[in-house]
DNA sequence: CGCGGGTTTGAACTTTCTCAATTGTAGTGG
DNA sequence: CCACTACAATTGAGAAAGTTCAAACCCGCG
């Protein structure tokens, strides 16, 4: 099998933009092997030594991090052209664990040779901050939404936001299934699996959605806005 | 003034160790100015152009982020020897605030320089990795915090990072003095500021913690442990 | 066809929030 | 030096949101 990111469909998502020809040719290297990962299998593992990091190509993951007393806490969901493995990098062992939540495959990147081609490609340097400091942002907006906010407004909040990454790799802007179990959104959303399912209910009583169990259609995108941007408390 | 990492008592803290005298005082130029930043002033804003990291050499800041609704969440405090502004990577904007909580002084490292001379300097290169990563894995901690814990428990483990983060630079173990207000805590901890003065309070007439106003003294630290690791639900 | 994981729903309970009043503290100006 | 102001912190009581426990249900899969 050909691993070449100079040919991937996905090749905008995780790599850097307006390349040489040259600089392309030096970027393929970047990527060892590719290795697929069965749904419910872990990618990685809290604990273990770091050293790549993983380019998801297909599939769908969520990663998730464990206190001492086994409390579980994911910490996001990634799918295809989305970089996984940053926490390694400090202590040269990874500190959550990576899940595939259905049959999936990543490309590998070797962190030392992702080092030493972006000392030579400026723009793959530029890119690996980009990513990593992307990664800060997005938690950021996780904290806040932990921080602040409500049932109903979380869960608008997701929704939106994987049906906006889902629609930016050619999906409905409207229809998703959901990989995911109810417990699984609870733990990321900072809720108990039932009141997640409880505010589907209401949503689906409000006509803002349509929900067959993991199947979602979302019928009033501007209503779900509208709930994350409600103003409960100043 | 003299400014220069080499001679900074700081220097284990902000930047690599294991330099060779050559790779030390090429160091020295990532510090282009020093700042001073009075209490109560923004180091930088939300939406502001980004050029600089910034390595915090005296004083402490809490940095946040806000919603479009005006909603407001502090997503971290740092004090001296740490490094502020990698949101702004990304989009070469600043996507939060960074609030100084006492006067300050910090080191202004342009970006630039930062990417050419890690470029050079390998060690460099790792360090700035490194301390992106240190940051995602932070805040991986503060959405288990935030996603899974009560009210005791996030004062709890709030009171303990931080007394180990002083402790780290000579203060002490047992005694500090918050340098913010209980609602910048509670914005902090997703709680209100009515609940962490309540929960100062019951750690107080549980002998825990001793507080006056903003001077705490941790009078059992064990106690403390023991609550952050109490196990609420499965 | 039945098993089992995942989901939904109800009702009682807990925690935290909200609102309000009170107290404490630091800074300002007479 | 003290009164006064402004801001921060504490405390109480009632309300709201989410959790817990329990039961029933649905659906895909072997």
């Amino acid at each position: 099998m050909k691993v070449a990111c100079s040919n991937c469909n996905l090749r905008e998502l995780c790599m850097p933009v307006g390349l040489s020809p040259h600089e392309l040719a030096r970027i393929d290297e970047v990527v060892a092997v590719r290795r697929k990962v069965k749904r419910g299998t872990t990618l990685f593992r809290n604990g273990e030594v770091f050293q790549s990091l993983f380019a998801i190509r297909t599939g769908f993951f969520k990663t998730c991090v464990t206190a001492e007393d086994g409390r579980d806490q994911v910490t996001g969901f990634q799918m295809a052209g989305e970089i996984i493995g940053l926490d390694g990098i400090v202590n040269d062992h990874h500190t959550c664990d990576a899940v595939a939540l259905e049959d999936a495959e990543v490309c590998v990147m070797p962190f030392d040779r992702i080092g030493e081609l972006s000392r030579e490609v400026n723009a793959l340097q530029h890119h690996v901050h980009r990513i990593m400091s992307r990664e800060i942002v997005r938690e950021h907006g996780v904290m806040l939404l932990l921080g602040s906010m409500r049932a109903e407004e979380r869960l608008a909040a997701f929704l939106l936001n994987l049906v906006q990454r889902l629609h930016a790799r050619g999906f409905s802007r409207s229809e998703l299934v959901l990989r995911m179990t109810r417990e699984e959104i609870g733990s990321y959303l900072g809720l108990k699996l039932e009141t997640v399912s409880r505010t589907f209910s209401k949503f689906a009583e409000d006509n803002i959605v349509e929900v067959r169990q993991r199947h979602v259609r979302i019928l009033d995108t501007a209503a779900l806005r509208r709930i994350v941007n409600q103003q409960p408390a100043a």
